[in-house]
DNA sequence: TCTAAAAATAACAACGTTGTTATTTTGTTT
DNA sequence: AAACAAAATAACAACGTTGTTATTTTTAGA
């Protein structure tokens, strides 16, 4: 049996009411008894009950972060960021690796003040329209008819930078390993910009098709771009897991990263810098992207405002130890 | 304003403890009207207040995961399998990255039925015995005075299985690369088992520390064994992160593995098949860490059995492409 | 068709907290 | 020291739900 305010107001002979007030810091309780009423409730132990809070405040100072995609290393650190900027805002965040229908329902019922929807798994689809109150915003791809605001990356910057760092450094000769999909907005942007980009270099627009976005997807692309008579002297990769499947290829053809071939990655993490090879990779530093995130709810959650707004980031690139002259 | 029983009472005339009673499915109500209450509710769009639900009954159905160190990899996959368990049990989880302390609170304020945490970060300190009536089970490492039941891995014989393993294949000198701390158990354990392995197949111990769990002590400790005038024939590491700073080593060094140099790592996750090089790898399967962890917790959580139990886990051997004949 | 039991529903207290209203205590002015 | 204002505290309703008790309706037996 827990330790309530009764217990607390029992044990320094107040009434229970006054015990909220004090333990509120209220003014319309005097500073001796405050004092009184605070340390009674350490000696006790007190902690306070979030759900009866919750039910009469209507507000429970928790965002709900949807995550449903837990192995996409990519955005671990990201989850990571995202609960400490909350933390500092002093509110709670509390996960779910659920599918997005299950966890916002489960979310709604904890009285979480907003949501913040990382678009997973089948990343084509529409998040649907969940019939609730909640704000919302989604970590996905700016499109037509999308039902929350949005916190999305300029993908065909990214695209550029890498195909400009690429070209500085003498290469003609670049191709592109990622999924044409006409369903991920997000693959799609890339595999498009990756073609704005050439052109607008004047070189010769070559890509592979994933067809997936897992390490294994990326693996077989390589395989097929690796075995052909003439080969890139550069690749740049759609995604971090895709890079890892285009390293196991190339290792394994014994070609050298980035004697033999440069490489590109997408996804700005850490893990780029500890792999086995460090590889030079484009997007949006994960604290700007959090940083984002977390303002644009909280000012959601604050104003009641609904203005369905998208917000676009821009990207960095970095270099490391994949990319060189040719 | 979110749709209530009153609501749900008002529009289908019926009172609001029928209400309740109905979307529980009690038998005190007439099929009939509890069809018709159903239907409502599902009109009306409701969703349980879990705030007043949790009040009154004093059970959540919830479990709060404690994961402060969420950037080891090794771990992301087991939180996605504890979390299919617990849904499939029925329960909730919330997860939080937040330090133990920070935590626990936050989890008991939400009024969780149990805890299972992560030992993390700081390994070698114990967890503070929070002043908590709810049920805790920790990932953790055996020893004495832990306050809670733990769950944990039988580290020597996975020591022991990795040099057996090395041994079949005509393997002589061993080197274990991993940290060598008093302070740390778990280390420690897989520290003095490589020792007693080696004694009892009748080799010399070999080993260095790498004075940390990174992947860039590992990457130092490889540098040192590797710069010796006579090489190793294999390796064994103490974890996964340790395993990537060693392969970077050996690449830098130009030495092919297994040909070269045969690696086992530690830790059996996913991630070990997907490397550049697949990791032959011991460990607990993540399945039955998982597995264990919930239905411990659970039956703790039932049975309000405070017996302090130890559940020490069998490891596996898996055994990919890092090893070879000498 | 009346009565008694059974079935169905309604009414109400309780969970731990906050905010509002009512009461008591303290302080100030005369 | 009486009168009044201000300050401090207490009392109470409310939040949305469940479980218990009270009331009404239905059913069955004579």
């Amino acid at each position: 049996m827990s330790v309530t305010i009764k217990d607390i107001a029992r044990a320094s002979g107040v009434s229970y009411s006054t015990v909220s007030k004090a333990l509120n810091d209220s003014s319309l309780v005097k500073p001796e008894t405050k004092r009184k009423v605070v340390e009674t409730a350490k000696a006790l132990g007190y902690t306070p009950n979030l759900s009866a809070k919750n039910l009469v405040s209507k507000k429970s100072r928790t965002i709900g972060l949807v995550w449903p995609s837990l192995d996409r290393v990519a955005l671990t650190e990201l989850v990571a960021k995202i609960n400490n900027i909350v933390t500092e805002k002093n509110y709670f965040m509390i996960l779910s690796v659920n599918a997005a229908d299950h966890a916002v329902k489960m979310f709604e019922s904890f009285q979480v003040d907003g949501i913040l929807l990382f678009e997973g798994g089948i990343e084509n689809q529409l998040p649907p329209l969940f019939s609730s109150s909640v704000p919302i915003i989604t970590y996905g791809v700016a499109r037509n008819g999308h039902p929350y605001p949005i916190v999305d990356v300029n993908h065909k910057a990214a695209i550029s930078k890498a195909v400009e760092h690429l070209v500085s450094l003498g290469h003609k000769n670049i191709h592109y390993i990622g999924e044409d999909s006409h369903a991920d907005k997000r693959q799609y942007q890339k595999w498009t910009g990756f073609q704005e980009a050439m052109n607008n270099a004047h070189l010769p627009v070559n890509q592979t098709d994933t067809k997936g976005l897992g390490w294994y997807d990326g693996y077989l692309a390589a395989q097929k771009v690796l075995g052909q008579e003439s080969l890139p002297t550069a690749l740049i990769s759609g995604s971090y897991d895709i890079s890892i499947g285009i390293l196991r290829a190339v290792k394994e053809r014994h070609l050298r990263i980035p004697e033999d071939l440069s490489l590109v990655s997408y996804d700005n993490i850490p893990q780029m810098a500890s792999l086995e090879t460090a590889l030079t990779s484009v997007g949006v530093p994960i604290d700007s992207l959090a940083e984002t995130m977390v303002e644009s709810l909280l000012s959601l959650i604050e104003t009641k405002d609904t203005a369905h707004s998208t917000k676009r980031l821009d990207p960095e690139i970095h270099i490391r130890k994949s990319t060189s002259i040719v």
